[in-house]
DNA sequence: CTGAAAGCGCTTACAG
DNA sequence: CTGAAAGCGCTTACAG
């Protein structure tokens, strides 16, 4: 007795089909594996045969072979942070990320892929890695925005099919899909501007990712080059808690900014909570742009106005790169630039 | 340094780390499966080999011989919505489902096995039943609340060992995990009384899930005994804006109810804006207590009072018999109830 | 404690 | 268009 029989009972293999229909193995093969090479009549009875015998392909033995397994890892690297009670928790019920596995998820059914979720702080990377080097899956989903993630480059090393997130931090030579982030802040500045506000703050993401230092960037040069200088802003955590610190800092220094714009709908909830309880009105008194325009900018009261970032878009846009990629590993490397729009609602 | 297997390049077999180490290709494998019987030095030998060639076991080769996968699926079986836009979006985003996701990986996280996210409308369930047949999975983690959903009983019919996230509909030998929602609502029944209330109403889940019609016969039977009859309920449908409209719907009909047990956090956030859109405070007019104690409870304004649900441990339950029916098939199935307790904040 | 050998269930050149 | 045969890279009774 090599290995016991399968739960609930043997099932049936390639073998079983043959016989049953007649032809050998190989012509079964071809027939599920959509060959073109067989004849329809003897298609036919082989098909009738799987269906009568109940068969189903076992995975692994055709893993074995063609070297595929038909999945791919979405990676979800992000640092751990000193009051992370939960890391896990936080990853899967952050809505930014809930978005981008469910438009990879949404871009791979067609191909009959599925995904493997895997977060990963900093002391999972070596687990991960070994898992990815296993063969478990054909090419990787990393998202990762911190500039010093050593991690897109260990992916890269293995020489396994990867597309990132956002611009890899150094030059390495792998696909990646981000959103223009500088055309995006500017978005959020002239919409500030035209609603004539003029004492204008930030609360911006964290400086070592670019989404939160390019956005800085992008709003405060734009300004600059209108007339507007010394914006203040307030570093966040992209969390609603971090917004509404910020929103307290920044209100605190300045209880007279007409005019905020927030890097993140998240912290823009936070910080909309923050204004009201100082007793400012939105978007009479403050007027508020967030950005992503995730679910939560509907449900903030009054609703965010915000710069709309096609999250789910662009996850699709990162399953097909790395398809292609998958399909033939020696495609050249490129990136997909998303352009932002503002999505005017009532808080400015 | 390791030479990287470069694209196309091959990777070592385990026959290359016996031929540098000088042993068996057996020999290689019992120190790579940690089998008892290996002479010490030997296995020294080999893991220099190991390290030295850079091997990594070739997962679908060892399937193969194994029948393990390592790996398990999450398949969340919801019904689709007539009005959802994106249904993958919606599972994705939500909050229950976020943090079963994370209990489930944590807890499977130490027995290095992989969880594949699988959100199934009722279309999606036959590509479902293929995935699972075809052994990619060792097992199944099925949430499904739906009464009617045959999910559970096809799953259970294929012999893949399955653990459901509530009890089955009808008489399958599985499995399951589940919270004490009776209880549950009793407790939040028994705080609205104790509060001095006596004007309640309840916005119901949908009565075709236990958690819907039992959260409401409980609440609504607990408060008969003591003699609060006619509750009024509105059923929503576990969203914020489902509770919202549910709401209104009640303060219209009876403008002056004291008190509102809500069956979910995510509706409670809903019916919290109604409630104070209609000019009413919480708590001083209408004491809310919501239910799950979910991340949104502590975004509420005011934070909700809440009956806790420890999904996260739940799930890690539902991960941990997984794994024991896995290891042992003809274990005996087995239900686990979780007691809910009741979270006072500030909404009751 | 260790090795030779069989076998897991497929796919795919290679012939015919 | 079809089949016989080799081979993918492991694990594991079986002998020694």
């Amino acid at each position: 007795m090599i290995s016991k029989p399968g739960r609930g009972g043997q099932h049936p293999t390639m073998d079983h089909v043959a016989a049953a229909a007649g032809v050998s193995r190989a012509t079964v093969s071809r027939v599920i594996n959509n060959a073109a090479s067989v004849a329809p009549a003897i298609r036919e009875t082989v098909q009738r045969a799987i269906a009568s015998t109940g068969y189903v392909p076992n995975v692994a033995a055709r893993s074995l072979v063609t070297r595929r397994s038909d999945s791919v890892a979405l990676v979800i690297s992000e640092p751990d942070r000193p009051d992370d009670h939960s890391f896990l928790n936080r990853i899967f019920t952050d809505p930014y990320f809930g978005r981008v596995t469910a438009g990879a998820t949404g871009a791979l059914r067609p191909h009959d892929v599925h995904l493997v979720v895997m977060p990963a702080e900093p002391s999972d990377h070596h687990q991960v890695v070994r898992y990815l080097r296993q063969g478990h899956v054909d090419g990787v989903l990393l998202i990762s925005s911190n500039e010093h993630d050593p991690l897109p480059a260990q992916v890269h090393a293995l020489g396994i099919p990867v597309v990132l997130s956002s611009r890899p931090p150094g030059p390495l030579p792998v696909s990646y899909v981000d959103v223009d982030q500088v055309a995006g802040a500017e978005l959020a500045a002239a919409r500030l501007l035209s609603l004539g506000r003029r004492r204008l703050a930030t609360i911006n993401g964290p400086l070592d990712i670019p989404a939160g230092s390019q956005r800085l960037d992008g709003f405060r040069s734009y300004l600059r080059d209108r007339g507007v200088d010394g914006v203040p802003a307030v570093t966040g955590d992209f969390t609603r808690a971090g917004g509404e610190a910020a929103a307290r800092v920044l209100l605190a220094a300045d209880p007279a900014i007409d005019a905020l714009f927030v890097a993140s709908d998240l912290m823009a909830e936070g910080a909309l909570r923050a204004v009201q309880d100082h007793g400012r009105r939105v978007p009479e008194d403050i007027a508020v742009v967030g950005f992503d325009d995730s679910s939560v900018a509907l449900e903030c009261r009054p609703p965010l106005t915000t710069v709309r970032q096609p999250v789910e878009e662009m996850a699709a846009e990162m399953a097909a790169l790395l398809m292609a990629h998958i399909e033939n590993p020696s495609r050249s490397p490129r990136s997909v630039i998303f352009q932002p729009s503002l999505v005017i609602r009532d808080s400015a």
